[in-house]
DNA sequence: ATGGCCTCGGTTCGAGGA
């Protein structure tokens, strides 16, 4: 079974590498973040036609997020019942005996920003309502965009990173927090080689460059990481015409 | 280099992303 983690920075403009991409790869839960679509406007019939169901929460402009899956979808949770928010960021649902969580985590924009408080308190909550999803549901996966480098490992230039958004040292706590419930870092399961990334700026020729950040990431349930057999990064959908920012993260369970 | 790019909404620029 593969579960799949993606950024497509506009379902709109991605709809065809989405249903390129699932063409190309045996996946069989998809968990898209930044659809900025709203529920109205969502791509169901191409999803269907290409042979998965779709759970989906999104709003104009902005956020919005989706699941896709080949096996039935079930127990559709919209949301941090915790957390009243009015940005579409979180979408829950089980699979095959998986409880799947699909977030897209706040940005924060600068450290001294309101965005970035937020940031902070959304992750809080986050943790805090894990905790009991955890309890309930042993066969828990958090995949999304996180926005948080854990590591410096996880950034090209650290020195320039350091003390940035996406870096900074609450961030990667929060980050430790959710870990420290009892969730592994499925990429870190494994060896993997050095400047590995999942997200790389549109200016600068970044991804040429390779000059990028691993800010996507799949956290599976003790249970899960010990049925995880891979954990990969993708880079070809970065590769195409008009691609996303961020590329897809592949975790492999047994 | 106080930047460069992409998407959206809605107009021909500003906000937000990361």
């Amino acid at each position: 079974m593969k579960l799949a983690t993606w950024n497509v920075n506009s379902l709109k403009v991605r709809l065809p590498q989405v249903l390129q991409w699932l063409a190309d790869n045996p996946i069989d839960v998809l968990c898209l973040q930044e659809t900025k679509l709203t529920d109205d406007k969502f791509p169901v019939a191409d999803i269907e036609a290409a042979g998965y169901q779709v759970a989906f929460t999104g709003q104009k402009t902005y956020n919005g997020v989706a699941i896709l899956s080949r096996s039935p979808i079930t127990d559709v949770v919209k949301n941090n019942p915790l957390f009243e928010d009015e940005q579409q960021r979180i979408i829950s649902a089980t699979i095959d005996g998986i409880r799947v969580v699909c977030a897209y985590i706040p940005n924060g924009q600068t450290v001294d920003s309101d965005k970035y408080q937020y940031k902070l308190r959304w992750l809080d909550s986050l943790r805090n309502w894990l905790e009991q999803e955890y309890k309930a549901h042993p066969k828990l996966a958090l995949l999304g965009d996180y926005n948080i480098a854990p590591e410096d490992a996880d950034v090209h230039d650290p020195a320039l990173w350091e003390g940035q958004v996406l870096c900074t040292d609450a961030e990667r706590a929060a980050f430790d927090r959710l870990i420290n419930l009892g969730l592994k870092d499925a990429f870190r399961l494994f060896p993997q080689q050095p400047k590995c990334f999942s997200w790389w700026d549109y200016r600068q020729l970044a991804f040429r460059l390779n000059k990028g950040l691993r800010i996507d990431h799949i956290l599976l349930s003790t249970e899960l990481a010990q049925r995880c057999s891979a954990c990969i990064i993708d880079r070809a959908p970065r590769k195409w015409e008009q691609p996303s920012d961020h590329t897809p993260v592949v975790a492999t369970l047994d």
